[in-house]
DNA sequence: GGGCAGCGCAC
DNA sequence: GTGCGC
DNA sequence: GCCC
């Protein structure tokens, strides 16, 4: 039925697609829309278009498409929509699948059906047409546009695939590789090996049904001995991941009554979660329909837990070059600066929960039921994050990253003592350099070395010149008094291979407050700064208050054997902390000070929860709040030196600082 | 619709 | 008190 | 942004 001409374009149209070339990427879908676009003025006059809608010119993705559905027919009302839907966005139906390019399957069919309608003689010249389930259409027209049909979530069951990475080889995923004219019938005619049965079923959300089961394979992947899955994860798991969780939901499941509900929970959770996306999922014309149902993740636990384990993963800064997820988090991590920059506090927190959770994702997540299942994640991100998956971008992100000011702000906030306030002001009046701040602006001291230093401060500092840093201040300090213990935290601490700083937590046996310790500071900095190795002031305490902090900037000199050798050697500034804590609170503000901030904020939430506070200073209990959580009592010191006590008290295994990534 | 940590220091 | 950093 |  379609005329060559109709065939010739739809072989244009996807040629990207079915290129044999597998570094094309496919995912183009605005570049092959924009020539639709163009020519779609052409001829488009398609049959049955009675009772369709008319879509915009710009809308009619489908151009030039033409698609064979398998069950062949429309009698089903829901095919039919679909069809009809496909129609309107500019498809056509065909009934032989020789002209087709798109053969779009019912989910209910596995592999095998498409293979008893493909021709035996293959296509000839032209590619075959693509398989895909039935999804793949709805996603476009969410997405208006062509998306990458090799895409796992379009696989039919029994259809292999290469794809393993993500982007990369999209070509020859969906099996309908086009192995180019020269190859034999038979490749082209069954490019999918329907042998190489994939076990796995990813296609829908594989942990849904059962989400520990998938959970757990996904663990096993990443974590083949650490948690030797067998049966019996050690308890400590549990109650690890629990913990997490508790850093990454606020306030989710109520650890009091854990003890009672928790297993149940989970499984309800679980079971009624397979019904409602199947039953919805089935019926539903839109994709965006279906996936808006209410989430099924009641107070979900067991996914929970689970999906928290990868933190434990003592991850550095690259920790996510591996994740499956990588790019999601790339283009989330892009949105989050981006909210950053524009003063979106809690945006921005949002997204870094988030992206916590993507990250420690062990299994890519491609759809938005998928991604909504995880902690932190809701509608709108899972939106957002299945839009990255089947577009490779993200229009919003897009916008904000036209915005002409928005290299400036990147560039203004990484200057020392410069938040969004003033960045944005600065904007406003115009300027948008460093150079414009140097010449225009009046700075505070603290901005002052944060202009002149940018590059250096904002250069990582690698673990080992931490490392050599944290003995210069050590031998000083030693000198001066020896029972005086400096321990290095903060991401150093947790076993980072950079950090961005280094946080000395300084404190004495027997000292009880931050005052028996502050004499030892002005001397230690007197002399460091005599020294030179402390070359700048940016916040300490002052001569009045019990100041405990003292910030500011240092430079590593010529050691034998470590840098003397390098002739390019040049003083690099680095950001130094000093930490005041008494002896009696060392183990909070060990705590405290390793962080990561998100460990941090989950565990005070977790002493909240349990009616007890956590601070820097110690453990508190019977904290009294009054309306608004305003806090009436400072509560009852529970606990403060003995950092492992305090994880005791709370409820929470162990962990060692390496393992406190969230 | 409200909370999302809370504190020390600079200004 | 606000802004900022942690 | 997410969660309750």
């Amino acid at each position: 039925m379609p005329p060559p001409v109709s065939l010739s374009r739809s072989l244009e149209t996807c040629s990207e697609e079915a290129s044999s070339s597998p570094s094309v990427n496919v995912r183009a879908g605005a570049t092959t829309r924009t020539q639709k676009t163009k020519t779609s003025s052409g001829n488009k006059k398609r049959g049955r278009v009675a009772t369709l809608k008319t879509r915009p010119e710009v809308e009619q993705i489908f151009e030039g498409l033409s698609f064979f559905y398998i069950p062949d027919n429309d009698i089903a009302p829901v095919r039919r929509l679909r069809i009809n839907r496909a129609k309107e966005f500019g498809a056509e139906w065909t009934r032989d699948m020789m002209t087709a390019t798109h053969v779009i399957v019912e989910k209910k069919l596995v592999y095998k059906d498409v293979e008893k309608l493909w021709p035996k003689d293959g296509f000839g010249d032209r590619a075959p047409p693509k398989v895909v389930n039935e999804d793949y259409p709805l996603d476009c027209i969410q997405f208006r546009a062509i998306v990458d049909p090799g895409q796992k979530k379009y696989l039919l069951d029994g259809q292999v695939t290469t794809e393993t990475k993500d982007k990369e080889v999209l070509l020859p995923t969906s099996g309908v590789v086009d192995s180019g004219p020269g190859t034999k019938s038979k490749a082209s005619s069954l490019p999918l090996k329907p042998q190489h049965h994939n076990k796995r079923k990813w296609d829908y959300v594989p942990p849904r049904g059962t989400p520990s089961q998938g959970e757990e394979s996904s663990l096993m992947k990443s974590l083949p001995k650490a948690n030797a899955r067998s049966k019996t994860p050690p308890k400590k798991d549990d109650e690890l991941s629990e913990f997490i969780s508790m850093m990454q939901e606020f306030k989710d499941l109520p650890l009091d009554v854990d003890e009672d509900d928790d297993a149940q929970s989970t499984s309800v959770g679980s079971q009624h979660q397979v019904d409602l996306d199947q039953g919805s999922g089935s019926e539903n014309e839109r994709p965006s329909k279906r996936r808006s149902s209410r989430r099924v993740r009641p107070t979900n636990k067991a996914i929970t837990f689970k999906d928290r384990f990868a933190c434990n993963r003592a991850g550095r800064k690259d920790a996510g070059q591996d994740n499956p997820n990588a790019r999601t988090i790339e283009m989330l991590q892009k949105m989050n600066s981006y909210y950053e920059r524009v003063n979106d506090h809690w945006r921005t927190l949002a997204y870094r929960k988030a992206i916590g959770t993507l990250k420690q994702q062990t299994v890519k997540i491609t759809t938005e039921e998928e991604a909504y299942r995880l902690p932190s994640i809701g509608r709108r991100l899972a939106q957002k994050i299945e839009e990255i998956v089947t577009t490779d971008k993200l229009k919003r992100l897009e916008y904000a990253e036209e915005e002409p000011t928005n290299s400036a702000l990147q560039t203004f906030l990484k200057i020392y003592g410069v938040g969004n306030k003033v960045a944005q002001q600065w904007i406003a009046q115009g300027w948008r350099t460093l150079d414009d701040i140097k010449q225009h602006v009046k700075l505070t001291p603290s901005q002052m070395v944060g202009v002149e230093h940018y590059d250096d401060l904002n250069t990582r500092i690698p673990r080992k010149e931490v490392t050599a840093l944290g003995e210069v201040v050590k031998r000083a300090a030693a000198k001066m008094d020896p029972m005086v213990q400096l321990i290095i935290g903060g991401s150093y601490r947790r076993g980072a291979e950079s950090s961005h700083d280094i946080d000395f937590i300084v404190t004495k046996p027997g000292t009880e407050s931050v005052a028996h310790l502050k004499s030892f500071l002005n001397t230690l900095v007197a002399q460091l700064e005599r020294d030179e190795f402390l070359v700048a002031r940016l916040a300490s305490s002052r001569a009045g208050s019990d100041g405990s902090k003292w910030h500011g900037c240092c430079v590593l000199p010529k050691i034998k054997g470590l840098n003397d050798d390098d002739e390019e050697y040049r003083p690099i500034w680095r950001r130094i902390d000093f930490l005041l804590v008494p002896e009696v609170e060392l183990g909070a503000a060990l705590i405290y000070f390793t962080g990561n901030d998100i460990f941090n904020r989950s565990m005070r939430l977790l002493a909240s929860k349990k009616g007890m506070r956590l601070n820097q200073h110690g453990l508190y209990r019977d904290v009294l709040r009054g309306p608004d959580r305003v806090k009436v009592t400072e509560g009852e010191l529970v606990e403060r030196r003995d950092e492992r006590r305090i994880f005791e008290i709370l409820g929470v295994t162990w962990r060692e600082p390496w393992e406190r990534w969230c």
